[in-house]
RNA sequence: CGGGGUGUGGUGUAACGGUAACAUGCCUGUUUUGGGAACAGGUGACUCCGGGUUCGAAUCCCGGCACCCCGACCA
């Protein structure tokens, strides 16, 4: 079973329900909204405007498109209508997002726009693997550009991947993760993969270090190196994990939808479009892969299902109890969320599970720290132990 | 989709064709209390489902389902 999915079915953040398909718990849950969050911020602030699409298709896109075709696609799941007919579970999300625009884009003043959703997608895998990084249902990010020129269209391209970049960074996987040059498809000659390298990956890239770049195996040939300007002495075969991939769509899907606009000169033209993804779920997956120790998990800060884990010892024996309630909740006003471990449990028990949940810093509060007239921190990450007093705790925390 | 493997208490495992066992968890009690405590008692499995062979099947055979691993696929 891959590390992952042992690690966080045993730390009670998901639970299997088949072969993949996982359900979020409260612990899972926080860890994926924190994800969540940062993406939704760095959206927002590239001028994206959220929506929500509906998971259920309409075959009649699909059909225009050519895409509900079993032959093209092969991971739909399809049912059929008692009222008659079939609608499918949406895999992405293109052609209903091309039948919106084409209520709302009428003129080149209408143009550029971004739009996203964060949203369950569903892909009948032949074979779901690696926890949750390949899964049957899961959560995606997808934004889509809608631009008047190839110009304006490449100026959103590249916007959009130096924004992926930023959020790679804040997701704390930014220095293992590279633009990676893919396949592109029938409308540009590459798309970009953002390839976050990791052992428990399903595809080889070959990077080069120092220029922050990566070629996906699946086209790295001779006349690709040259039109990069690499030499295959400089990389080196990794094998990584697809966090995100950006592509250009160009007409690919608003000709056959009939999305277009009028130019300036009153002429009618396709909308050029773009797609760009990144899986909130696989990237959870991918930071325990990475951060990690026999253990258990050790999340960075910035997607951590809780700043501080408070453990009460002495529980129904002792005082302590009382003042890690007080703490708990000044902690809590102070906005800093912090996870209360009161079960009456021994010592070793408690640590035991403190470090498979992987809260960044632990407090513990027992008859021993309170004798001191203080509390012992200790950072989940470097193992190192402070006694410090709940002032100076509460500073280092801000 | 091709190949390989596995299904047994909540969990992890054991059992030659012959009484389903062990650990853990859970419940009760006593003692214990800063790195997964000790003792005692208790709870808990139509051995994945359906057929077949046999005096007798968790075990052998056939079919199905589920899960895991390798590969292919991943627009």
């Amino acid at each position: 079973m891959a590390k992952n999915a042992k690690l966080l079915i045993r730390a009670g953040y998901i639970h299997k329900e088949m072969a993949g398909v996982y359900s979020f718990l409260p612990l899972g849950l926080r860890v994926l909204s924190n994800i969540v969050a940062i993406i939704r911020e760095e959206m927002n602030t590239l001028g994206a405007q959220e929506l929500h699409l509906t998971a259920l298709q309409d075959p009649e896109p699909w059909k225009k498109s050519g895409r509900w075709d079993d032959k093209v696609v092969d991971n739909w799941f399809k049912t059929k209508l008692r009222a008659g007919g079939e609608a499918g579970l949406g895999f992405t999300h293109e052609e209903v997002m091309m039948r919106i625009m084409q209520e709302y884009v009428q003129s080149y003043r209408d143009l550029p726009i971004l739009a996203y959703q964060i949203q369950t997608k569903f892909r009948n895998e032949e074979r779901a693997k690696s926890g949750i990084i390949r899964t049957r249902e899961f959560l995606m990010k997808d934004l889509y550009s809608f631009a008047k020129s190839e110009q304006e269209h490449h100026a959103l391209y590249e916007k959009v991947k130096g924004v992926y970049a930023v959020i790679f960074e804040r997701l704390g996987i930014g220095k293992h993760t590279y633009p990676t040059f893919a396949s592109g498809g029938s409308f540009s000659k590459y798309s970009h993969e953002f390839q976050t390298l990791c052992e428990a990956g399903e595809d080889t890239v070959y990077v080069n270090e120092e220029k922050r770049l990566a070629v996906n195996k699946e086209v790295l040939n001779n006349e690709v190196l040259a039109d990069l300007g690499l030499k295959k002495e400089e990389l080196v075969e990794r094998t990584a994990v697809e966090v995100g991939n950006i592509f250009e769509q160009g007409t690919r899907f608003s000709e056959p939808l009939g999305l277009t606009f009028k130019d300036e000169a009153g002429k009618s033209v396709p909308v050029l479009t773009g797609a760009y993804g990144i899986g909130p779920a696989r990237i959870m997956g991918v930071l325990v892969e990475l951060c990690s120790d026999e253990k258990g998990i050790i999340w960075p800060q910035a997607v951590a299902p809780f700043k501080v884990h408070l453990i009460s010892l002495g529980v129904g024996r002792s005082n302590s109890e009382r003042s890690a309630e007080a703490f708990y909740k000044t902690l809590l006003q102070k906005g800093i969320s912090v996870l209360l471990d009161d079960r009456d449990l021994r010592a070793g028990e408690k640590f035991a599970d403190s470090d498979l949940i992987g809260i960044p810093t632990r407090v513990v509060m027992s008859e021993k720290t309170l004798e001191q007239g203080k509390v012992e921190v200790k950072d989940r990450k470097t193992g190192e132990v402070r006694m410090l007093t709940e002032a100076e705790l509460l500073g280092s925390l801000n």
